[in-house]
RNA sequence: GGCGGCGUGGCCGAGUGGUUCAGGCAGGGGCCUGCAAAGCCCCCUACCCGGGUUCGAUUCCCGGCGCCGCCUCCA
């Protein structure tokens, strides 16, 4: 039983579930005004790790994560370009999925769009207002924050901690800083839809109530995001929630940062912050390896160095799928469809491994352990092929292989067929092979030799096995 | 000012009141190999500082120092 850290209450906990059988989670997406930074990276892999590993475990997982294509920032940036808003939220948000199947993220079960859902967020805000713990103002409609019971639990601190901290923008009309938008009334040429309380467009905290609630229902199991959402962002959805009177998340989960340099990441420190720039530099797959070595709560540092340590990592996983040629797993994308501990097993997985790879992951998600686990693993199977245990050597290897598809891992045995895989040797090339056989056989190992360089020269690294030589990219 | 987190061996990064240990990468030495690559073995080996609790602390408590984050849009 997965045990995860909670948010609200500090303490890592059960992850109960409100459905046997079946977690019902919640995710916050990107607003897309930009392409993806490495932030949205690690929290998409870190539930996506999280979701694999429910399913791992036998239970259906219905994972909702939207699109926020409705923003200040989406205005801005289409103002600023001269052209519609949405039409700047569609370029981003295919670029977002483009992104997402390249890191091998599994696709939401929902992937809602705030615009989409802004009738039932009227709704919404017509009802907190009815409750008279929301009012209206020129700029907007706000929730009064003193209304809500409990208010600041996810950031641990007490309203009036919170009011003290505040800092008040000259010129808004909330009856108490914290208070925030529930709805946003349109300036002119914003885009606007029409409203009693009249016509602008939802604040951005209300979309997640109307959309966890909507697609989830009442008390679903899991909320999550990065640690930065925690407040305010997932505080006012919950005020939203608790002022109506409606049960919300069960859970909080939120991921640490992604630093560089000691830092925060931010746009403006150059190197590396665009997703996009990373997963060209670097293989899709090393970024996963690199989120997975960390606790999922710890800041990481992303950098070429820390990267191109995960590549070596990754590497070595690879040369064992390779040698046993293994790894099917990566078809039809860059990761592996859903595992499960049953089919692992059924695949021929070596069960204590497994057993010690479940009780590391259970506690709080220490993919770090079980994955220290796996390089065991990585070890004994290939001492075990050297001293010709073959059998247990197929085993291991075939349980490491497993427990990757169950991380997301997509490990490549190099199978020509393999997608991402090295592809096939054209016809020169695979001569060139069979010269160099030939010339070991001969014992000329300067024809050898030469042809190695030859085919380095091309982008081949030259593996001479028992049965000949190899080829990959 | 309020709240929270972190400080581990060359680097990254887990974990724990006590004999041996994370794991990866890098480095050194060996084995294997025609040479490489891959692989295996061995070595290098730590817990910010000062107190306290304890038979014993890197691990618990207190204090200090340093770093980081949230309190404002932010993954």
């Amino acid at each position: 039983m997965l045990r995860l850290h909670d948010t609200a209450t500090g303490q890592v906990e059960p992850l109960r579930q409100r459905d046997a059988g079946r977690v019902s989670m919640y995710v916050c997406g990107p607003t897309v005004y930009d392409v993806p930074h490495l932030g949205h990276g690690r929290f998409s892999l870190v539930f996506d790790v999280l979701r694999r590993y429910l399913l791992f475990g036998g239970l259906d997982v219905d994972y909702v994560s939207n699109i926020t294509d409705i923003d200040d920032k989406i205005i801005a940036r289409a103002a600023a370009e001269g052209r519609p808003p949405d039409q700047v939220a569609a370029e981003f948000e295919a670029v977002w999925w483009q992104v997402m199947r390249s890191l091998g993220v599994l696709a939401p079960t929902h992937a809602p769009r705030a615009t989409q859902w802004v009738a039932p967020m009227v709704d919404l805000v017509g009802e907190l207002l009815a409750t008279g713990k929301a009012y209206v103002t020129a700029g907007g409609v706000y929730l009064s924050v003193g209304s809500v019971d409990g208010y600041g639990l996810l950031a641990r601190q007490s309203l009036d901690s919170l009011r003290s901290g505040a800092r008040v923008d000259v010129g808004e009309e909330k009856r108490s800083p914290l208070d925030f938008a529930l709805w946003k009334r349109a300036k002119p040429g914003e885009p606007a839809w029409d409203a009693p309380f009249g016509a602008g467009r939802p604040g951005w905290h209300t979309e997640c109530v109307a959309m966890s609630l909507g697609l989830l229902g009442d008390g679903f199991d899991l909320h999550g995001g990065g640690a930065d959402l925690a407040f305010p962002h997932h505080e006012n959805e919950r005020a939203q929630a608790v002022a109506l009177g409606r049960r919300f998340a069960g859970h909080w989960a939120h991921n640490g940062w992604v630093v560089v340099e000691g830092e925060k990441m931010s746009k403006s420190l150059g190197n590396f912050t665009s997703l996009t720039d990373l997963l060209q530099r670097s293989d899709p797959r090393a970024y996963r390896l690199l989120v997975l070595r960390s606790h999922y709560r710890s800041p990481i540092e992303v950098t070429p160095p820390t990267v191109a340590d995960a590549e070596k990592g990754l590497a070595r996983l690879d040369a064992l799928a390779r040698r046993f040629a293994l790894a099917r797993l990566d078809a039809p994308g860059a990761a592996p469809e859903a595992v499960t501990a049953e089919g692992a097993l059924a695949a021929g997985a070596d069960a204590s491994s497994v057993e010690a790879f479940t009780s590391r992951m259970d506690d709080d998600l220490d993919a770090s352990g079980a994955l220290a686990g796996v390089f065991d693993l990585v070890t004994r199977a290939n001492v075990a092929a050297d001293g010709g245990r073959s059998d247990e050597a197929r085993r291991l290897a075939v349980t490491v292989v497993q427990l990757c598809g169950a991380l997301g891992l997509a490990l490549r045995g190099g199978g020509p067929d393999e997608a991402g895989g090295p592809g096939t040797p054209d016809g020169p090339t695979a001569a060139l092979v069979a010269e160099r056989d030939a010339a070991r056989a001969a014992r000329d190992f300067a024809r050898a030799d030469a042809i190695r360089e030859q085919l380095a020269g091309a982008g081949w690294v030259v593996e001479d096995g028992p049965g000949g030589t190899t080829i990959r990219r």
